[in-house]
DNA sequence: TATAATTACTTACATAAAGTAACTAAGTGA
DNA sequence: TCACTTAGTTACTTTATGTAAGTAATTATA
């Protein structure tokens, strides 16, 4: 008794952003590549997670890891098209937090 | 050395939407009021955690839950004003899934 | 030359969140 | 009286995440 069955392709949507960090992660990329300890910093991510995390957008096509071997090396985190493509979604939840969400108080 | 800061608001409204099952939760609902074994086929969610987002959801005003006393009692789950007000944030996972994600094959 | 520092991780272990399946309570209906 | 239905809850197991220490590569410092 299935009734209302989910389109799969919003399910799978559904389930990239409902799993924890990936979100401020994108976010975080979309104002231009980042490095690791950066993420983890500003984030409050653990490295643990962050490497996951990191390695599995990789694999999904949203984000691209670029190595440059400098001194000491320096590995950059970006959106791909895809990932970019994101952009909409985190203005609409940026959105709806900015009109529903109370301001924190001091 | 905390240097993009992310707004409070924005990382309340992610950390909502991160936890697992509350997107398909809330997109379920923009269809009409739900009753809870509803959901939790279609979901296919456990009723355990079920009962827990919608209380949790219930609290922070997204949800609202009415009893109706029928035989057997019906229960049933819908969105306030607030819940209503994030359809667009769903509508735009749904285009990125659309766009991004490929279709299931058979 | 040995020690320390930096970045980008990984590993082992502890705690928190989620899944599973059985159980409860209230109200019929057979 | 026993069974059925809905809306949960409870106890227990499995999975996900947090914490903190460790690794490897390269350079800087004493």
């Amino acid at each position: 008794m299935n009734q209302a069955l989910i389109c799969p392709r919003f399910e799978k949507a559904m389930s990239l952003m409902s799993q924890r960090w990936t979100g401020l992660v994108i976010y975080q990329l979309l104002t231009g590549p980042k490095r690791f300890c950066t993420l983890e910093s500003s984030i409050g991510i653990s490295g643990r997670v962050l490497s996951e995390r990191l390695k599995d957008l990789e694999h999904q096509g949203i984000v691209k890891r670029a190595v440059y071997p400098e001194t000491p090396v320096r590995i950059e985190y970006s959106l791909t098209e895809k990932g970019e493509a994101l952009e909409p979604v985190m203005r609409e939840i940026e959105k709806w937090s900015q009109t529903w969400l109370p301001n924190e108080m001091k």
